[in-house]
This record gives C-alpha cells, structure tokens and sequence, in this order.
DNA sequence: CGGCGTCAGAATGTATACATCTGGACGTGT
DNA sequence: ACACGTCCAGATGTATACATTCTGACGCCG
C-alpha cells in the first residue's frame, strides 16, 4: 500500500472513495442511471470492496446514488423536472424555516448573525462588477442560507433543508453557475438580496405568512437561470446533476 | 450456520438485522442516544460485523441513526419538539403534493385510485365502532396519504414524504395508536375523512392554496392525541420514538 | 497541584477468502 | 418454435484476520 495516493483528500480509503465518487457524479462523468460494480470500482481506486461500499452507503445517504432493486447502488438520475422539483422543495422548506422563525420567534443571537450577513452583502453587492464579489456573494449568500436554516431552531428541518440543498443544482449558490453574462447575474444578485432584506424583516415583524411567500419565491431565482437548451425539452429528459 | 435463527423476516442477515434493529428502537427497547457496537449487537445477534454495519448504514438512511464524529453510529433521540417539528414537516411536504397535484393537474388514473380510497373509507366510517373498523382506518388512511404522495408525479416530492412518514411518530396513522377511548378515536376519524374530501375536491378543482392549507390542517390532527404526559414537558425533553 | 505525553485497550477501518445469489446463455424436450 | 431446466459467470453477501485510530487513565515532569 505503499503506492501514491490518487486522492488526498480526507485521512481514511472511505472519505477518499466518497469524495472521488462524489466528485465524478456530479461532474457527471458518471452519468445518471449507471450502475455501480464494487469491484470495477474498487480496482479502479486500487482499494479493497470495503470502503467502496462505505462510501457508496454515504452517497445514498446523501441521495447521489440509490440502491438497487437486487442489491449494489446505482447513480440516481434527474430528470429536468426533478431539477424544478427539487428548487420549489427548498422553496418550500426555506419558507417553513422563516415562517416558523417569524411565528416561533427568532433566536436574538441567530437573527443578529444572519442580518450581519445579510449587511455584510449589502457592503458590496450593489456596486459589484469583478468576479472576486461575485464569489464572495456565492459564498455569503451560502452562509446567509444556512443560518435561514437554523433560525427557527428545528433540527428536523435543518436536516431535510441540509439533505435537499445537498443535491448540487437545488443548492442556493446554484444559479450564480451559468450566468451568461455578468449583467444578468449583477442584476439577480440584487434582486436577491433585496428578497434577502425583506426576509429577514418579516421575520423580525413576526409576519410568518410574508416570510414564507418570500422565502419560496426567492428560490425561483435558481430557476431563472436554468440552461435554456434544456427549458424546452420533455420533462422526461435526465439531466446532467452538475452545474 | 445450521442453528435456528432468532429473526425469519427477510432473506440475508443484512436485511433480518435491519428489521431487527428497526424494531427494537421503534419500541423504544434501545433509547435515543444510545452508542450502537458493531461487536456487541454482531455477537448478540450471532452474525458477523459485515452484516450489522449494513444495517446501521441502511437505518442512517432511514433517520433513525446518526453517524457519530468519530465513526460508528448511535440511536438518534428526538425531543418533544422534534415530534411536533417532524408533523408540521408532514404537513408542510403534504401540502406542497396537494398543491402541485392541483396547479399541474393530477393524472387521472392516480386521481381515480385516491377518489376510490376515499369511497371505500367513507362506506364505514361514519358508523365505525368495532375494533376491525379501527384497523381498516388505519390501513386505508395510509394508503391514501401514499397516494396522495404520488399525485403529483413529483419523484422528489415523494421521496422526501416518504423519509418523514418513515419516522413513526410522523406517520399519518400514528395518530390512532393512543386514543384512550374510542369515541375520540372516532371522532378523530371523521373529521380527517371529512379533510380527505375536501382535499380531493381542492385538487381536482385546481384550488392549490386550499389544498395546500387543507393538507397541513390535516396533518394537526396527529398533533392532538400525543401523549398528554409530553405535552407540558419542556422541549429538550427526549421523546421516544415508539407510538 | 496542574498540564501534558504516553500507553493500553477497545473501537472502527481495511483487505481478503469464501459463500451465496442472480440473471442470462444454452441446450433439451415437447 | 416455444417452454423449461441447467449451468456458469459475475455480482453481492458474509466471515474473519489484521491495521489503524481514538479515548481515557495513568504517571511523569514542570
């Protein structure tokens, strides 16, 4: 085992399995619908069938793989209606995670850290031109959906708002990808995070019902900026799970 | 291998261990919290650690096991608030299914097929009262939230539905475990056939927002009966995960 | 006395041999 | 030609030995 390590990220043969299988799917190297063969794999990465299966168990935790009907896993595949299902499923969630935040009451030292973020993106986005503030917004936008996540103070549904954000192209920094061009993608920014603003002030207000409809609606930005080559097709043609 | 095995459900130790287990935390027979030993639940089940790794990993999957930071797993315990949380998410996922069944229009076939569990529940319930009627509710009423669940046509939304009913306390027929006396149970029956109704009435009217609204008021209903012990307890109170 | 390295033991991680299952190719009989 | 059974190759299921990692207790040193 003294050989070089193809992957060096994580400690374990499992966490390298799971990262590098990850990474292919999502990639789409490995298309939707493929099967999986322990062994095939585990030849491949030069590791037993063990940590092949960890990590093929994870990645169905996950939702990138599903078990087979006999036994083994195979690539989960998205069909461009799964891709609009599964956006209006964050919209949906995130809805409930702000309305429940405006009913249940927001915890103070949540609500101030996520207005902190929200101001933080306030200090750039409505002047931003370089790409360096079109990856910070992708990432504070990120951090301001995480802690949209644990502001009511469910596990329950930061957990499936984790798992559905999991899947790459429901993820909010999804619709960042893709742009076009830079004024399309300045302009859904601002527009972004205006919805950001208000969302958080319903939430203050204690006015669920506004918080939610904002919520969903915020999430139709990923929407927007699907690839057009897919728009038209039938709602039964897979699509590529990465960006 | 010739000696007689504890658990005959299922076909490999894989899937015996996974019911086993299953079971006996759903009882409640292993608390929430509880650090799971691949050695001591293989020796005591008379199987290898192979096996019993699978299971863990497949009950992960289900949410009734978390991954411990340090690899292995232990029993996820749920709170009185998660309990509650993990309903208002049933209704929240039901809802958006109602919805979507009636903004994009439900196939009629699925549409037939939900209309004539309805029938079938309406032909005795208003006159129930044996213990048989009791069960035959239980079982019809959760073959329509499954075909509720496959209204829309929506994999994603079905399978996220189908996580948070695999979570027995979230179940739609968790409910009718604990009535006291049957009267309630009774009364509990009728009011939820009644919501049946009128959501099949919403969808196939295309009024989304009163499906939608009548979907969560229906998932309260298993709100109402739990154990009134829990009710005044605080929420960081672990709950157990039986019925 | 308190902080920190060290070590033992127990847990998970990994490799591998063997067992079992499954599905398709092939032949045989009718 | 078709139905059926057999068989084999290749897949997953299982057991087990060994490697590695983690944790907590103990004792040394400052």
């Amino acid at each position: 085992m003294g050989a070089v390590m193809a992957e060096r990220r994580g400690s374990t043969h499992t966490k390298r399995a799971t990262y590098d299988l990850r990474h292919r799917i999502v990639q789409g190297e490995i298309p939707g619908g493929t099967r999986l063969y322990e062994v095939a794999l585990a030849e491949e990465m030069n590791i037993s069938r063990t940590p092949v299966r960890e990590a093929m168990s994870r990645l169905a935790e996950e939702g990138l793989l599903q078990r087979a009907p006999g036994g083994g896993f195979a690539v989960r595949s998205f069909t461009y209606r799964d891709v609009i299902d599964a956006i209006e499923l964050r919209g949906v969630l995130e809805g409930t995670a702000a309305r429940l935040a405006a009913e249940r009451g927001a915890d103070p030292g949540k609500l101030k850290e996520i207005k902190e973020i929200s101001d933080e993106i306030d200090s750039f986005v409505w002047v931003a031109e370089s790409a360096r503030d079109f990856d910070r917004y992708t990432e504070l936008n990120a951090a301001f959906h995480d802690a949209l996540a644990a502001l009511c103070g469910s596990e329950i549904v930061q957990a499936e708002l984790r798992r559905v954000k999991s899947l790459p192209f429901a993820s909010p920094s999804a619709f960042v990808l893709g742009q076009a061009d830079g004024d399309a993608a300045h302009r859904a920014m601002i527009i972004g995070q205006t919805q950001h603003r208000a969302l958080v002030e319903a939430i203050e207000a204690r006015e669920g019902a506004r918080a939610e409809a904002i919520a969903r609606e915020h999430a139709r930005i990923a929407r927007e900026n699907l690839d057009p080559s897919e728009t038209g097709r039938s709602a039964r043609t897979p699509c590529r799970v990465s960006r």
